[in-house]
DNA sequence: GCCTTGCAGTAACATTGGTTACAAAGGATT
DNA sequence: AATCCTTTGTAACCAATGTTACTGCAAGGC
C-alpha cells in the first residue's frame, strides 16, 4: 500500500502523513460499475483514489439522474468531506466509472490531520476549490449550452477518462447520464456521424475528431 | 464592530478569535446593487456578513447572468474562499441584494487561524459544505425543473431574502437573473396571477399564495 | 436455423421555451 | 395636455427537445 500511495501522493504529502495513512487506511481494489457511495449513505470514511475513476451522480425525485464530474487518480471526494463533517447523508451517488484502486480513511482522522499537516489541510482545501469549480463547469454547461454541444462535451471527457478513442455505451446510457432522452441522443449522435466526427456502432462509439 | 461580531458571530466563534477579527478586519457598509466582487477579479479579502444579503451569479462567455444563491447573515463566501486558496481569479460576480454590513478579513490570516482555532476550521468546513449544498440545489433545479418551477422558487426565495411578500422587480430582471427572456417570464408570471397565487404591478409582484 | 431480447434508426407529433413585433398602459417631463 | 420612456400584455412564429410508436437488425440461446 505504502508504494501506491507514495507514488499518486508522494509529492503533495509529508513522509509521516504517508505513514500514518499506511497505518490507518484499508487498501480497495473494486471493479467497474461498483456502487461506492449511495445517496443518503452515512459516510465513515473518505476515499483517497490511487488509480481509475469515480463518476459522481446526482439524482432527482423520480430518479432521474446527471452526471456531475469524475474523481481520478490523486483526488478525493469532497461532497463526502463535507457529507462527514456536517454529519449528513450523502447527497451523491458514487459509482466506479473503471477498475479503481483507493485506500479509505477513517474520518476520525481528518481533524486531526488537518491541525497536524499542513500538506493534508492543502489537499483538503483544494479538493474543495477543484470540486467546486467541476460543480460549476457543469452548471454552466446545463445553463447555457444545448444538448448537442453537451453531448460533444460528454464524449470528449468519457474518451478522456477511459484513455481511449471507444465509448462503451449504449445511447440509453448516454442519454440518463446527461438526464435526457435515447431518442434525442440517437438523434444528434447521426447528426455527429455525418458530419465525420465520430462512428457509431452497437454498444460501442468511435471517436474519430470532436 | 466587537458588537456586530458577537452579534452574528459570538455563539461560534472563540473570544479569542473575535478579539483576533476585530483587529484586524475592516467594517464595510455597502448599499443595495454594489458589485462587491467581479469575475475575474483577484481577492484579497474574505467577506464576513453581518446583516444584509448578498447574490452570488455566474456568467457565460456571451455575458447571459444566472443566479447562483444569496448569502445572509452569517455567511462567508467559499469561492472567495476556494479563489484564495488557489490564488486564482473569481469564477463569481457578488452583488448586494439589500443594503449589507460586513467585515472584511485578510486572507492570509486565513491559514493562520485554521490551526489556531477548532471554531474557524468549523466555520470554514460548514461554509464550504452549505455552499456545495446550495450549488446542488441550484443545479437540481436547473436540469430538472421547468421554468415554471423555477419561477415560483425564483419568487419564494428572493421573498424570504427581502423578508416580505412584495418583490421589487421588473420581469426583464428576473429573466436576467433565471436566464430566460422577457416575455417568457411575462406570459408565466401572468399565469400564476391568474391562478390567484401572485399579484402583478408596475415594478413589483406580490406574493398572495405560493 | 429460429426465436427472443435489446439496441438503434426514424417518422410524426406535442410541448416548452425563445424571438420578433407591436399595442397598450403607467409615469415622468415639459 | 402633449410627449417620451419604460414596462407589461399578447399574438404569431420558430427551434430545440421530449414522446410515442413502429421498424429493422444484431447477438445469443434454444
Amino acid at each position: 500500500m505504502i508504494q501506491e500511495l507514495t507514488e499518486s501522493y508522494g509529492s503533495i504529502f509529508e513522509k509521516d502523513l504517508i505513514n500514518e495513512i499506511v497505518q490507518v487506511g484499508t487498501f480497495k481494489e473494486v471493479p467497474e460499475g461498483y456502487k461506492l457511495i449511495e445517496i443518503g449513505d452515512y459516510i465513515k470514511g473518505m476515499p483517497l483514489l490511487i488509480s481509475g475513476a469515480i463518476k459522481i451522480l446526482r439524482e432527482d425525485n423520480d430518479g432521474d439522474e446527471l452526471l456531475l464530474y469524475y474523481l481520478e487518480k490523486g483526488d478525493t471526494c469532497s461532497m463526502t468531506l463535507a457529507c462527514c463533517m456536517g454529519d449528513s447523508k450523502s447527497e451523491i451517488r458514487a459509482i466506479t466509472e473503471t477498475d479503481s484502486k483507493l485506500i479509505m480513511v477513517p474520518m476520525q482522522k481528518m481533524e486531526e490531520w488537518t491541525v497536524k499537516y499542513k500538506s493534508w489541510r492543502n489537499f483538503v482545501f483544494n479538493s474543495y476549490h477543484e470540486r467546486l469549480n467541476e460543480l460549476l463547469s457543469t452548471l454552466d454547461s446545463i445553463a447555457f449550452d444545448k444538448m448537442d454541444a453537451r453531448l460533444i462535451s460528454y464524449l470528449k471527457e468519457k474518451a478522456r477518462i477511459n484513455k481511449g478513442d471507444i465509448i462503451n455505451n449504449t445511447h440509453q446510457e448516454i442519454a440518463y447520464e446527461l438526464h435526457s432522452s435515447r431518442v434525442v441522443i440517437s438523434r444528434l449522435l447521426k447528426k455527429l456521424e455525418q458530419m465525420g466526427s465520430i462512428e457509431l456502432h452497437r454498444n460501442y462509439i468511435k471517436i474519430l475528431d470532436l
